[in-house]
DNA sequence: CGGGCACTTGATAGTAATCAAGTCCGGTGG
DNA sequence: CCACCGGACTTGATTACTATCAAGTGCCCG
């Protein structure tokens, strides 16, 4: 069954219906959420959202790719890179009401904004939204764990692969000899969201397309091959 | 008001009524939870959650000291200390059926559990509870991504103060010159905290204490003192 | 009070950060 | 389409730290 957009100016499929935290609700119901939904776009490198700021909504990206960040005496480290119906906000809906983390925008990002007082509406209304929330936020939260996992544990050789391993179904085509990766960060990024330097990250992967794990093309591909 | 604890062979307050997640609710309703609860005893060093076995309760530290920790190739890193109070299993609750970690007495403990089940009946009979959840999820969330931040940002002695900081509160009594904190952990575990080794924690608190920052007092106490 | 184990201290090596030049990609303009 | 320019990237040399390996020391518990 096909259904058409009422969220203002987009092109594509209901936001409502791309996300797991409204998968419960029936069409009709996604429909009145549907009008409570403002989008807006932004550029490649716009900032969305700045640390310690108000913030009060949450946001679902209906198109493009996000950093999120935090930055420490000219250091940052990227925590997370979000994408297509993936969404962000969720640590100021129950807990902070200023954001602790930046979020710049990586390509031209459509997102969709339901309002915390809306969206705290929608939680009574129907508590299976509260649940899948709980869903959402339990999975990051292991994947918050997951990371600390493997910068306390393993060599910074296997994380570069795992990142690379990580970007392959959201970046990467697939190629003969294996996935050809766009990158979506420059090296500088790379380095901090590993917690490296641009000098060590660059070194890395030259010795493992040296090494015949990776063929580096270019400044912003990288063919994964299928071995690794 | 007084309340008696109906939670068997609890000698203390309900357990109910003394953690965030049921603050909302009624004394009649506590009472009806008190129903579910199964209180468990474990031993100093005991074993209470074996990661990767399937774990299908949330669990209320009644009393005692717990470590939250994660193995690979006898390399352990500890993500958290849990104390009087505070809960843990709500990774298993909404996301995954299998624990992801170990779960440690440090000393003698007393847990209250709530299974699974119960807790999701709960939930849906009290819309309140699922949403303290959110928060108190929320608020973990934060808590794991601040220590990130720590681990990528900041020099390890800054660190190290801010452990002994954390500890303070919970382990530390008021000393004349600064506080003293009972360390819940061996040299070898705080290492593990911190994502350091054993000789490199005994070397940067023996410079700290060489350097007026703290007092190093036997193999189980330090003063951290005001200054600090 | 004595023994064992946790902790400390020392020496060395390995690894990434830092400092410093070069090189090359990729976008721009002719 | 090609040449050029600038910024991103690479590579090299050195330094700074922490892990590792190894040997004492001393605290704490029985």
């Amino acid at each position: 069954m096909e259904w058409s957009c009422k969220c203002h100016g987009c092109e594509h499929q209901m936001c409502t219906n791309r996300v797991p935290i409204f998968s419960s609700l029936s069409h009709e119901e996604m429909d009145a959420i549907q009008s409570l939904i403002i989008q807006r776009t932004y550029n490649k490198g716009e900032v969305i959202i700045k640390a310690n700021e108000p913030m009060h909504a949450i946001f679902i990206l209906n198109e493009g790719v996000v950093k999120i960040n935090k930055r420490f005496q000219d250091k940052e480290q990227i925590l997370y890179l979000l994408t297509e119906n993936e969404f962000f906000g969720e640590t100021n809906l129950f807990a902070q009401t200023n954001s602790n983390m930046n979020v710049i925008a990586l390509t031209k990002t459509v997102l969709c904004t339901i309002s915390k007082a809306d969206f705290e509406k929608l939680v009574y209304k129907y508590p299976s939204i509260g649940l899948k929330m709980l869903e959402e936020i339990t999975h990051r939260l292991i994947k918050t764990q997951q990371l600390i996992e493997n910068t306390g544990f393993k060599p910074i050789d296997d994380r570069i692969v795992e990142m690379l391993k990580e970007f392959a179904p959201k970046y990467g085509k697939s190629a003969e000899k294996g996935t050809l990766i766009e990158l979506p960060l420059n090296r500088e990024e790379l380095a901090n969201y590993l917690g490296l330097t641009r000098e060590t990250i660059s070194r890395k992967l030259a010795k493992m397309d040296k090494e015949g794990l990776i063929k580096i093309i270019g400044h912003k591909k990288i063919l994964l091959y299928h071995s690794s």
